[in-house]
DNA sequence: AATTGGCACTCTGCCCTGCACAGTGCCAGC
DNA sequence: GCTGGCACTGTGCAGGGCAGAGTGCCAATT
């Protein structure tokens, strides 16, 4: 059933733990081996239970907070249970239309991600978070340049999913609108459909490939284009890295398990800084279903007394970024997961719907 | 000296009420005869003390928090406090300059504004608040069509101040790319410098008064125009109503006086939803230099147990924004005044460098 | 009449104690 | 290997004692 703890614990003892931490995560308070003998279902006294219980903390599944208490589950506790039910049962259907509901109606897809990190902060009453697309793993559609005075042009780009990007270019010299607009359909022709890392993947080697045979229209737009993209380089502070949306950050301060100041100001710094929070939806951007990271796992300081539970959003096929809850480590996870997982489906299907070019802002 | 409240205190009273606030801002806890008159510099004896107390009691402005214990200013006293010192030194030359020097470097005017709430949320480790500049007090430069699909054109903006804003503009019938140019250019000649909301006006009488006589440049310019200033009156939650920028409001975590979870509860609430806040900074828009609200002065329940001081900042002598400092009731004014007058002003003028369409993004 | 020193009173914060409660660890018996 | 029993230990809570700070009032002083 399990991997390689099947080795180490025993069926009851397993079983065991299970209870422990959903009675735990139920209650909030350390559990005694009386409440778990008579809640996990199983014939055993007490005093058997604490057996086990002894050897689950020797192997660092439990812990007490102190000599004569209860045991509350440590992060490997947490861990095992979280791994022995990830395949939970997908969300009901009556939850599941519930959410379906809350993205009818037009919007743009930003708007789009806001909606759906508001959506899975309220239902868990936890925060939210969503990694807006990068503009990399998306695809071209249109350049327009736009002259704005001496020596500084407006690149506006829009991709395939629809959004719309601006950028101010400084160019070595004046461009003629003329120009501009050769350019950009030059661009337009050649690249359209293509992703944004392919198009400046190309536009790179060919840049330097020969710049004497190149016609005007071609030698404008790699002028102009190599301000376009140099940007991406230097600029690590600008918009290609990335970004997150985040909502219901002010849940959390109604958590009980966070009620410490120090733990708060940790992860509300951590949520202003964004940059940790990138990194670590980033790597379950390749994850195909849902993600966990408990307490300090993640391994970013701000986020060692919570847990985020994610899930990647696709478009046709495509991973554009990730949808997830942060909450207490304690949190209900088999009710999180389906949640976070119906989010992340959602949230692809409704920008799918959006990228389509004749749905977009008509609410069709 | 002051207004009408010569004719209720003593000039002795005041002084004692002066000191107590400062007393009390200064080490947190409430402040007794003794100590007030060891303080205040006054040759009374703590006999005497306790009777003015008494009567600043009586009149509101000071209050116990339990029998036998010292007083601590209400929000009248803080009220008179501010308002007997608002008249406060600018800030001296040394200071002016460090945050000046925050100031320099390139920066596109979103960055600006960034930057000052970070500079006055650092500087006073509390949280940095400042509006962004509403389109309708902003000028117009100059507007480009760009054709997306069927019927949807995207609209990009460019106004004095440097900044770009994308419409995406629901049209009826499909418009030429020409046709879109001529219609820009119709824009661009006719309107340039003049502000938003005044092109906006003209733009709507003239379109209602002769359809007929009309150009063809001008009525696609009409007709696109239309769909780009409808959705300012539907559209409430749309850009127009205006966005503040927020920074440092984990600073808030640490102040002791906001230790209670519920307060902090309100107040980032406040914080997300930041309608209120817009609300409360556009009053303070008008006023000429520093506005300071008490508590519940400014009317908003999230910020009850705050108080909020702000200054408009200008450009070319336009009022555009207003930034300000969110802190705890008991926080030292002397300090954070002189702080926000000054970083508004140098917001000011950093944005009017920006404007200038030479020095944006050319860090000259 | 204003100011002052003195005095009784009160509330807080702190530490200590005692006590019920919950739970453990271990041991001996089955 | 499981179980019941028993001693032990830590927590949380209520109560009491005590020092500290500060008030309110009154009578004496200037």
């Amino acid at each position: 059933m399990v991997d390689k703890l099947s080795e180490n614990l025993s069926e009851r003892a397993e079983a065991l733990l299970r209870s422990l931490v959903q009675l735990y995560i139920d209650g909030g308070s350390p559990v005694g081996s009386r409440t778990l003998a008579r809640e996990a279902g199983l014939e055993v006294s007490p005093a058997t239970v604490r057996n086990v219980m002894s050897d689950l903390e020797e192997l660092g599944y439990i812990a007490s907070p102190h000599t004569s208490s209860g045991r509350i589950p440590t992060q490997a506790g947490y861990r095992f249970f979280v791994d022995s039910m990830l395949r939970v049962e997908p969300l009901n259907n009556d939850a599941f239309g519930q959410l379906e509901h809350e993205f009818e109606g037009r919007a743009d897809p930003q708007q789009l991600l806001e909606r759906a990190t508001n959506l899975v902060s309220q239902v868990t009453s936890f925060a939210g978070i969503v990694t807006v697309p990068r503009d990399q793993d998306v695809r071209f559609r249109q350049i327009e340049f736009l002259d704005l005075s001496e020596n500084r042009v407006l690149a506006i780009l829009v991709t395939e999913d629809g959004r719309v990007q601006n950028r101010v270019i400084a160019v070595e010299r004046k461009f003629s609108p003329s120009e501009l607009v050769e350019a950009a359909n030059f661009f337009n022709h050649k690249y359209r459909g293509r992703s944004l890392a392919e198009v400046r993947h190309v536009l790179l080697t060919e840049m330097a490939r020969d710049n004497e045979q190149m016609g005007t229209a071609v030698r404008t737009a790699a002028s102009v284009a190599r301000g376009l993209f140099d940007d991406d380089e230097e600029g690590a502070e600008n918009a290609d890295v990335g970004d997150v949306v985040l909502s219901g950050e002010q849940n959390l301060l109604d958590v009980p398990d966070l009620a410490e100041l120090d733990t708060l100001r940790d992860l509300f710094t951590a949520f202003k800084a964004k940059h940790d929070l990138l990194e670590l939806l980033d790597k379950s951007l390749k994850a195909d279903g849902v993600s966990i990271y408990i307490g300090e796992e993640s391994g970013y300081k701000g986020l060692n007394n919570v847990s985020v539970v994610t899930a990647p959003y696709t478009v046709d096929g495509n991973c554009l970024g990730v949808l997830g809850v942060i909450g207490p480590t304690r949190m209900a996870y088999s009710e999180v997961i389906p949640i976070v997982d119906a989010t992340a489906r959602l949230l692809g299907s409704a920008l799918s719907l959006t990228g389509d070019s004749h749905s977009l802002l008509t609410g069709e």
